[in-house]
DNA sequence: CTAAATACCTGATGGC
DNA sequence: TGCCATCAGGTATTTA
């Protein structure tokens, strides 16, 4: 579900409600999760949210104790809300702020997680390997065609890869190489340098415009006030097997690839 | 080391 | 209506 764009969404989103409160209760109905939520959780009871903030698809949620580590996986979403609202099911943690909002994860599927970082200890494993940011200084040509020499795997499970660089997930490779005018089938190793540079600005301006659309809903995704994004109307591969290439008028195929579908026009990428 | 398969989990959808 | 198979926005971990 979400991927850069609706995680940045959802932080904006929650920062003016939870930044410089304190947590007054912490409520975890269902601790099973991509991994079980640490008891080290408890360190956010009476502790303020100095900051929210995105590393990859990782939300952070600051206190001068450490920071809990939330991922959305792919049905997660947080939401602000007001505590005598009912528990829906699949509500799993619930935040309640001294402001008198409270903040609750849904997650059907429970790929996402709950981590604690304490504070002044080593990087946390999961964020300490991560690739550059997408929208950063760090992801240029030369960095992508750098990492890309001798490398045989598809491109578009390539820019998957958070090691190499984070927030890209199964819509927006769809996206990016369509705009790039790059077959996902290709090796990563005989991209060129000029498609290289194709690429990384195709990336950054597909995220950037999803961001300012607050993200793709294709089913179930919401922003912290449970709106929908709007991206979804402007997609020009992603979910459109069969239907016209907007460039062309040629027909969008579908293909899986990585065991995720991929789509793409077989004339204009190459 | 790389590349591909597997695992985690629920819900929606379509065929029979 | 019910049952089964398939698919869904992620990614760490296991296997080859």
């Amino acid at each position: 579900m979400p991927e850069l764009p609706e995680v940045e969404t959802t932080c904006r989103g929650i920062a003016p409600y939870v930044i410089g409160e304190t947590i007054t209760a912490l409520h975890i109905h269902q601790r099973q999760m991509r991994w079980p939520i640490p008891k080290q959780i408890d360190a956010l009871k009476g502790a303020t949210i100095t900051d929210v903030s995105r590393r990859g698809k990782y939300i952070q949620l600051h206190t001068g104790n450490g920071e809990a580590i939330i991922h959305l996986g792919m049905s997660g979403s947080l939401r602000i809300t007001e505590p005598k609202e009912p528990k829906r099911k699949h509500d799993h943690v619930e935040w309640l702020m001294s402001n008198g909002h409270a903040l609750r994860l849904h997650d059907p599927r429970r790929f996402g997680c709950v981590l604690w970082h304490k504070a002044g200890t080593p990087a946390h494993p999961l964020l300490e390997k991560l690739g550059p940011e997408p929208l950063g200084n760090a992801f240029t040509a030369d960095y992508l065609f750098d990492q890309t020499r001798k490398r045989k795997t598809a491109i578009k499970v390539f820019i998957m890869n958070s090691h190499i660089v984070v927030g890209v997930g199964n819509i927006y490779a769809s996206e990016s190489l369509f705009m790039a005018g790059i077959r996902p089938g290709r090796a990563s190793g005989r991209i060129t340098r000029n498609e290289s540079e194709r690429l990384v600005d195709a990336i950054r301006t597909v995220l950037a415009k999803s961001i300012k659309q607050g993200g793709t809903t294709l089913r179930d995704f919401v922003n912290s006030d449970g709106e929908p994004g709007y991206f979804k109307q402007q997609l020009l591969a992603y979910d459109r097997a069969g239907e016209p290439c907007t460039q062309c008028g040629g027909l969008i195929k579908q293909k899986v690839m990585g065991q995720r579908s991929t789509y793409y026009c077989s004339f204009c990428q190459s």
